[in-house]
DNA sequence: TTCAGAAGTGATAGTGACTGTCAATTGAGA
DNA sequence: TCTCAATTGACAGTCACTATCACTTCTGAA
């Protein structure tokens, strides 16, 4: 499992986890928008310059995630036979049987959910992927990836999705995450024509 | 149709004027990123203060839109026998046809849709609107506003809506806007099941 | 093991968006 | 016309982020 990396990536690594946890550490304190890259760097004894070498901005520092789920391989390498939902449905239970069920770290969610620099950089995250789902849609319905339906459609995933986590984080992740993402696929699936009548 | 309003609000809305056409102006010269808003100031002949006190952000000065078209209060006031695609599409090509069929100002367009920071803004505008929306669909269904499944339809709703103006970008607006709409909401109505089948 | 080149680090000096404050000016309404 | 309230511009400051550069630390080949 652990890739034998070269020490370099090993320190980049344990610096970046320790930078993101005294950041942590400190918005929890303080609130994010009141602690300065300064103190963080201070906080996990680093300087400046190489915070802003590990993470491009202050949201990137939140926005980052260790043990990220990984969705594209398993998408684009599955068969043509089963169903998008049920891809989608047994990856993230997959990563959640194995990562000890936290697939949102607590920690970091309240600040992604809630601080609108980080929300907009979730969102922007979400909307980039669209192009490579719509390269999946379109081969599946042999249609080209350019086309609006294929578009819009993906767009309108990516923004049910995020509506869901949103709703899950308002609900304090109340609901299974496995029962919570079958009815946002089936709402988006079937549901949209009666909520949009 | 002018409503009868004070010397200073008139005087506001010319200076926002003035500020956003300055703005563009220089934008189109020299790149969104490269301008400062201290030259926007001084194109518009005003301090770098009162830009700042007319726009919150230099985003906002591209966002902002003397002639924003209204959608809440006719879709708020819809009869309930109506369909929501119908009364969107209407409210539309009404506005469209009053405002001689320029509703996307292509000067601002380009902005909008281009520049990352800006893009942000758009897209936060959007999924602001929501909550709205979740009231409309939730009384029109008998649901609760925040229940799952009105959450993710909007959220869908505005992805999809994102997605289909980011593709009339993209295409150059060579489709008839009446048209690409019919085509976005046919695609979210009973779209999605095929695409993401 | 050694050593040259590559890559990472921290210090430093910016730039520019944005905030807060305050005295001077200018409309609004009596 | 006069008073009060809102608006303005000037000024000083904070902080995210960039660019540069000498210095240190790893890497891979000999």
């Amino acid at each position: 499992m652990r890739e034998r990396q070269g020490l370099r990536e090993q320190k980049r690594r344990a610096a970046m986890r320790r930078v993101q946890d005294a950041a942590l550490g400190l918005f929890d304190e303080h609130g994010f928008e009141a602690v300065t890259i300064e103190q963080i760097a201070a906080a996990a004894e680093v300087s400046p310059s190489s915070v802003y070498r590990y993470f491009a901005t202050k949201e990137g520092i939140v926005l980052y995630d260790p043990n990220e789920i990984a969705l594209e391989a398993p998408i684009a390498s599955a068969d043509e036979g089963v169903p998008f939902a049920e891809v989608l449905h047994r990856t993230v239970m997959g990563f959640l049987s194995e990562h000890g069920d936290e697939v949102v770290d607590r920690r970091r969610a309240k600040y992604l959910m809630e601080v609108p620099s980080v929300q907009d950089a979730v969102a922007r995250r979400f909307f980039t992927e669209t192009p490579t789902l719509a390269a999946f849609v379109a081969a599946r319905t042999g249609r080209s990836p350019d086309d609006l339906e294929v578009r819009v459609a993906c767009g309108a995933f990516a923004g049910g999705m995020l509506a869901a986590m949103r709703h899950w984080h308002a609900e304090d992740y109340a609901e299974p995450l496995g029962s919570l993402l079958d009815r946002t696929l089936a709402t988006m699936q079937h549901g949209l024509e009666v909520a949009l009548r």
